[in-house]
DNA sequence: GGGCCGCCTTGATCAAGGTCAAGCCGGATG
DNA sequence: CATCCGGCTTGACCTTGATCAAGGCGGCCC
């Protein structure tokens, strides 16, 4: 479904479109990016090295960013400094949320990213109006919590091995989602702390881990970063 | 504010009132129990002992339960039997969801229950109509992500003893909210095994926790379930 | 009462993963 | 080129929590 300069103007565009349904996942991921900077003028494409922390998610936020590309990391962290990552954000998906969550929450960028950076008052003043809209974002928003609820079960019940393979799977899916048959290739798009903390582990034991898989030809690292999944069946059974 | 015979003959109602701002948390707790009766011939309100299996979290659901008393737990299992248990409802919670999961779920009664069932159609068709439920529903999915990820942190980075005084102050957050001062007394409605699948520990570990909560003086225990804190703040302080 | 069963506790031992420490590697910098 | 630094790997050792095993306690049934 086409946007005309009218639509874009009122704020009250459908954004259902063919690209919308097959990839859009995640939170708010309920817009193209190319709908997204065509949606308001206020809207401004921005690029960020890893590291860099955004604002979006606390509750005092003014805007919605949408990664465009690269993935950025949502983190909790206890007083005396242990830190979890409670969710990664991969393109397209809108980091930020309708409605500010009350408990404290960081988004920082994993890699280097793109994002769109959206008003919160344009964002919400839109999906008010716009049914089709809201009906995506209740859908993403419930995704969320089941992929969540998923990952409660690798941080409370699965070993550290089925821990970083799954970890591979997931970045696998989304970083390389249309590879048929048994290799996936990709760059990690994170450090090995992030990693750790993402899993629940200490990055001892995530490179004891990797360099098990390697050692029994699951995978292939070059560069620290770059993975080769060589017999994603054999990886498949390791998840738990 | 009032339900009207008219309102509830067009499933239409309005659904705010004082006692629902005030109480109502959860996936879809959007519902007081009294308004989920007076919603429709078509609700039952049901009892099920410990250990009931609750449809309505599977794909082909055709009906929502509204936790009337007593808890409900929602819980995944792996393929060995390795089983975590992802989220707790407490009355007034309502389990089930619009737009059904698809990864796979288990709803079962954790203590003694009542619940009210209401048929699928008949809630979503109200939830169509209706822009205050709609709108109170969104809100309580992103505070079960909140709850959901704020477990995460848990799982992912507590020890064995953060982790049970974590669930002891939850529990006693919400089975004894209005209390005041440096005790709250509430029974426990689960067994150890419920409580180590949430927490991601062995029944073992979980007593032995008990066992020294008990002999520093933090808290006492009779008859296995009826807990009585005794020093909050020193609970507090163990929770990391 | 006696025996059984489910649930919980406690103790002894074990192993997964954490901690501490050393060293490697590649890129940046002088 | 030498040096430094950050991120990663590897090894040695230790701690936490799992595992295995025994026993307690209360409810229930014969």
């Amino acid at each position: 479904m086409d946007i005309t300069r009218r639509d874009i103007h009122s704020l009250d565009i459908p954004v259902l479109c063919k690209s919308c349904d097959v990839r859009h996942k995640g939170m708010c991921g309920a817009l193209a990016p190319e709908e997204l900077l065509q949606l308001s003028r206020q809207t401004r494409q921005i690029e960020q090295p890893a590291g860099t922390e955004l604002v979006g998610e606390s509750t005092d936020v003014d805007a919605y960013d949408n990664v465009m590309s690269g993935v950025v990391k949502l983190s909790k962290t206890l007083e005396d400094g242990r830190q979890q990552i409670i969710g990664l954000q991969f393109a397209p998906d809108l980091v930020g949320r309708l409605y500010a969550s009350e408990s404290p929450m960081t988004a920082e960028a994993a890699s280097d990213i793109t994002i769109c950076r959206v008003p919160k008052a344009t964002l919400e003043r839109l999906v008010e109006r716009n049914p089709v809209l809201r009906k995506r974002l209740m859908d993403q928003a419930l995704r969320e919590l089941d992929e969540a609820r998923d990952w409660m079960v690798t941080l409370g019940r699965k070993t550290a091995a089925e821990k970083v393979a799954s970890l591979l799977l997931l970045i696998a899916t989304h970083l390389d989602p249309d590879a048929r048959g048994e290799t996936r290739v990709f760059d990690l798009p994170m450090s090995r702390l992030d990693i750790a903390d993402y899993l629940g582990l200490t990055i001892e034991t995530v490179s004891r881990q990797f360099s098990r898989l390697k050692s029994d030809g699951i995978i292939t690292i070059t560069a620290n970063r770059h993975i080769e999944i060589v017999n994603l069946a054999r990886l498949k059974k390791r998840c738990g």
